[in-house]
DNA sequence: GGCTCCTATGTAACGTTGTTCTATAAATAT
DNA sequence: ATATTTATAGAACAACGTTACATAGGAGCC
């Protein structure tokens, strides 16, 4: 049943963004009562959390099934998939850090936000003790790298890109850094 | 009036967030009837749109105001001073970039913020005629920079910064593309 | 100056939202 | 089998964006 639930908010996500999710709806496509959203979740803010927690153990996915021949490849791959990821989830995307901001979120939930990006330190840090990359600071260097990405995608989402191809962009972007912590 | 009432939704927006703007709200402490906000604006939306471009506005003269001793300089600056607006301002930030995606704003309202742009673009291009970085695509290597610019401060608005230090770690962030882009 | 018309405003109402209340059905424990 | 607890359906409530309508205020014209 709160499956059914988070399958309805999911599928109104997907079509008509994050303000299509009304409870009543939710319910509705649940074949349940609305009430059954607040024994299920507490609120709509609780519903909309469980999307968030079941968005960022998407993108983890995503983003540990990425491959490479080595570590800065591996790297370098990491972070399209992390873009393959929002693009195709542009709505969960956009509800994930949106809720970070005006939500404030259980421990738990951000654990989970908190694991995705650790997996993105440690891949730091492989191609950093692999003499690929300088890192000195691998948890400093992840963070530019999740902000360069992280800006890349929202912005692609948001609809502001002014190069002709967004995706080149974007990989070229993530050279460009890995290049600047060649030096 | 219309003055009274952007400034009221401006007060209301740093306050409380964007969801603190409410039509009857804003009316009131501007001294007016909720009509007025449709009479001079049309919508809720019409209102937001006009702080969108006031935020816009505030952001490219905070860039255009920044100075420095060389192109390079320049450039580097011009992020910086993008950073210091947004942190600033991070409830109107916020919103000028979900409004870009949630409403379908008027032409004069994009070319606002891709004025922005543009002030971005000619600092790349005199940091690249300089011989400072290589920027075959100014526009390309101008939305790089975007890109990682406006993730910097999108996630340190959201509180998710790892780094001890986020104006550091932008910095660096800043720094790194442009020694990427020097090789 | 007096009259008319048009614009703008204030008040009240409508539809939709998240949420809560209450009575009822279901389930579990004794 | 009965009693108690839980969960659910449906109605109701407060707040929101928006619209309708009646009224006031000013501009144009004689």
């Amino acid at each position: 049943m709160t499956e059914s639930l988070l399958d309805a908010a999911l599928a109104l996500l997907e079509e008509g963004g994050s303000e299509a999710i009304t409870v009543r709806e939710v319910a509705t496509r649940a074949g349940v009562a609305p009430m059954g959203v607040y024994s299920r979740f507490g609120s709509k803010d609780g519903l909309v959390e469980a999307l968030f927690v079941s968005g960022f153990t998407g993108l983890q996915e995503e983003i540990t099934a990425a491959r490479g021949s080595d570590a800065r490849s591996r790297l370098r791959n990491g972070c399209l998939a992390y873009r393959r990821f929002a693009i195709a989830n542009p709505h969960l995307y956009e509800l994930m850090f949106r809720q970070m901001l005006e939500l404030e979120l259980a421990p738990e939930s951000l654990e989970t936000a908190e694991r995705t990006f650790a997996q993105l330190v440690e891949r730091v840090e492989d191609a950093a003790s692999a003499g690929l990359i300088h890192a000195d600071d691998a948890v400093d260097v992840a963070q530019r790298l999740w902000n360069a990405v992280h800006g890349g995608v929202s912005l692609e989402i948001a609809g502001v890109t002014f190069s002709s191809d967004p995706e080149r962009t974007f990989a070229a972007m993530i050279d460009t850094l890995l290049d600047g912590l060649s030096r």
